[in-house]
DNA sequence: AAATATAATATGCGATATCATATAAAACAA
DNA sequence: TTGTTTTATATGATATCGCATATTATATTT
């Protein structure tokens, strides 16, 4: 309790740039939501890019590695190595593609999905609460223009 | 050329999670968004938690070390390791605030501010490239939003 | 004042992330 | 075919990050 009494002089400076900019906001609102989630997230035992790739698995069973990169957000190199973790805990499977065996695709096991399953769900709750707590009742515009955002990014570079 | 071609079965699925979640848009747009800007910063010889301690300072010069790791989006622990690095080259520099010898203010040196400067001046044009990239004229709700959201998330955890 | 508790920063170490490149398969060119 | 280029993933070395805790300073209690 009264955390910030000795800091008075280094709050609220009114002109900053940062504050109206952009990307911070992005970064920041990302960083401080995200954050509550991943506290649950470990909970369950967890890391933070294994959640991702449980998640996009579960919408998008066996995908090759260089898309579910993208999708996570992570680099190639640093999901193949989540994998090889995730494939000891048993929790996804790799298959080389048939059809050009360069690709390697990985999809959920059993365990995977079913753990998926339970934190999607609480992810789901999070984002309910999270929602009610900012006190808005429809957030559709703001999703809209997110969406709009990654896809016009996604389309070119 | 022709990216996608055998791709079919992966891409496109609607019913997705991930897709419509929020922390999912806002992580995904941030880093498309940020990882565009973060190869100007880079192209500058500069890392990216460098480029946020030097705008957050630039804003508001001589803050401590865990608010300024609180705004910088990082871990303290790491905020020093960074400071460090900054120190040696000449950016910031380090000095215990008199009223309470265990914190530690970081000011800008002036090769630091020159360099915030000019930082700031590109993430402003990039930032204006990106609005009109995106086709949208007025930007200030979706700002309004995350500052609402950055508000209510800093004050209750 | 002495003892104890709390706070701010730094440090060591293990984990994670990233870069450059190796390996392997496929596509393309000769 | 053979050689060359491109694509997909894996690997190894290095830098970064984050946790736990050490260190130092202040606040609080006795």
């Amino acid at each position: 309790m009264d955390a910030d009494l000795n800091e008075i002089d280094t709050h609220e400076k009114e002109s900053g740039f940062v504050d109206g900019y952009l990307l911070y906001l992005l970064a920041s609102a990302s960083h401080l939501a995200s954050g509550q989630f991943h506290e649950e997230i470990r909970g369950a035992g967890v890391r933070v890019p294994e959640w991702r790739v449980l998640a996009c698995l579960r919408d998008n069973d066996g995908q090759m590695v260089t898309q579910l990169a993208r999708f996570a957000l992570m680099e190639q190199s640093h999901l193949t190595k989540t994998i090889d973790q995730m494939t000891e805990r048993g929790l996804v499977t790799r298959r080389s593609d048939e059809a050009d065996r360069r690709r390697v695709r990985i999809f959920l096991s059993e365990k995977g999905r079913e753990l998926a399953g339970q934190l999607v769900t609480q992810a789901s709750a999070h984002e309910e609460r999270l929602i009610r707590q900012l006190g808005m009742n429809d957030i559709t515009q703001v999703k809209g223009f997110l969406s709009h955002m990654i896809e016009t990014l996604e389309n070119n570079e």
